[in-house]
DNA sequence: AAGATATGTTTACAAATGTAGATAACAGGA
DNA sequence: TCCTGTTATCTACATTTGTAAACATATCTT
């Protein structure tokens, strides 16, 4: 099992980490003038919860005086999948086609989605256990 | 647009509601009991958190005098809905198949699975905009 | 009726989260 | 060199969440 430290984020540190995600390195002042434009953040905000995920492992904090540097240590589609499979543990039981139809049961797909989905699963059935 | 008030449960309360949902209503002691089980939570943590579903709108509390009862006012489907929508906007813009394609990626789907989806994919066909 | 029980209501309190001000250290211009 | 703006670090504080004890009240049992 290479089970890292499960990567957990809040709402704010979710925020965050999108921007770096979006570009990095960034340097403190680079991160909180996007987060400002993003979500009308002060300055301060903004560093606190990079230095809250500097902790919990989830961002790098490097470069010595001046001019230190934040980047992602996780990648966004790992954190997407770990997420995604929590919500589906806790809400379906692990089975993504009790999601998916959930969902639709809701509400309709639309025809590319549907398509895509298609394509998917065709993929999807190569590689199998 | 009937956009409820916005369902929000926190891991405790989405433990509560899994009670209420699988069995209601109950009392108090049912209640408190069926969680000391789940949970090993000791009664009064059951019966705040009972309190702070009912004040959010999410259980009813009704009967006089004793023997007063609790019952979700909220359906598990409709929560499960929401939440799921929730995850799918802020992690794949919305895309079911970005969120499919995510967990494929990183992990098999078995063939029951994919012939469920199949079947799913192929009634939501026939209901499209 | 008095003690033991069950039931219902209040209050408590630590950890996590969202949000930010205060302070220290430094670098560039007057 | 001294002031000023920038970068970096530390401290603060309200709210939410998880977890529960304390207290009040009604009820059953002997």
């Amino acid at each position: 099992m290479k089970e890292r430290h499960s990567i957990d984020l809040t709402d704010a540190e979710w925020e965050v980490m999108e921007c770096l995600w979006e570009k990095s390195p960034l340097n403190a002042r680079e991160a909180s003038e996007a987060l400002e434009r993003r979500t009308g953040w002060k300055r301060s905000t903004t560093l606190t919860l990079l230095r809250r995920l500097e902790q919990k492992g989830a961002v790098s904090y490097t470069g010595e005086g001046k001019n230190h540097l934040y980047a992602p240590l996780v990648q966004r589609d790992e954190v997407c999948h770990h997420e995604t499979e929590a919500l589906l543990d806790r809400l379906y039981h692990g089975s993504v086609s009790l999601m998916v139809s959930t969902l639709t049961r809701r509400q309709a797909l639309t025809k590319e989605e549907i398509a895509e989905l298609y394509e998917i699963l065709k993929s999807a059935e190569v590689s199998d256990p």
